[in-house]
DNA sequence: TTATTTGTAACTGAAAGTGATACATATAAT
DNA sequence: ATTATATGTATCACTTTCAGTTACAAATAA
């Protein structure tokens, strides 16, 4: 799987936070630490899908398309990778009927993990991502904080 | 993932149709049409994780270690890719908050997909899938008989 | 008209994977 | 013992994929 999953969820998080005005792939480029272009990509294909709109000029960037308790992470998934992407390589094909049997067996395999992740990724919105990785953000940034208390007063 | 799993259940379906006698990676390299240390690559991993013998020299060969209904396809998996292996790529790694968390975030989703491949995994055995791929084949076979049938008869 | 931002194409360098060659090691047969 | 065979690995070459970058056209607001 490449980072383009990473990423949407990222963009779609980001918008979630920021709550309505847009913003732009360089803003959120800068705080995933990555190129422009590299998030452009993302937010390319998740503009075809209709989860976000964006706009180009002045004052322009990307918003929701839709409230982000309406937006799954199946649909992130699928918007970045429309084809199967848990399936296995395959040595150089050969017309011998054993290979091509033994290959089309796994493939089904890995066909049904992906569709139980599919699955997995309905039953989880946009909206719950952002409030589960606020918290840990909060707790992330508060367990530092403590760090460096305990610093100061040793 | 790469092509390790289906090479591996080639070789274990293999060594079960064989039905007890060592088949080498010679021969097992040409029915899959690919390099004998492609294979060995592979059978190696199987050996040390005990689900394959593997004996040098004349007549050696490999050989399964366990009955066939007594081993998974679990076992298979884990022998030739023992680390997560549906992990997203995740951009070049900077310090701030925010990206680590949603990585974490997306690995956590992608690990329970892996675990519920596993869970799968281990419901089928080698034994059972000798027995689908076999019946497969003879269909196959089957068929291209009737289409040669057919084509004779025209 | 100008500044800004998206949308893409094209290129580079790095990483992973398959396949191949070579050779050391083990083992059975002679 | 010697020889032939097969595994076990190291190493290299080639391809593919991907992240990152540069460059530029198209759109849009000021």
């Amino acid at each position: 799987m490449n980072s383009d999953f990473p990423i949407a969820l990222h963009i779609l998080g980001f918008l979630t936070a920021r709550g309505g005005g847009p913003l732009t792939s360089e803003e959120m480029a800068r705080t995933y630490g990555t190129n422009p272009v590299v998030v452009r990509r993302v937010q390319s294909k998740l503009s075809k899908a209709g989860l976000i709109t964006s706009k180009r000029g002045v004052g322009g960037g990307s918003v929701l398309a839709r409230r982000p308790e309406e937006i799954t992470l199946r649909n992130a998934y699928e918007a970045v990778s429309p084809e199967p992407d848990i399936l296995p390589r395959h040595p150089t094909s050969c017309d011998e009927v054993v290979p091509i049997v033994v290959g089309e067996f796994v493939n089904e395999i890995c066909r049904d993990a992906e569709s139980a992740l599919l699955e997995q990724l309905e039953t989880v919105t946009v909206k719950e991502m952002d409030r589960t990785v606020r918290r840990r953000i909060r707790k992330a940034l508060n367990a530092s904080r403590e760090s460096r208390k305990r610093k100061a007063a040793s």
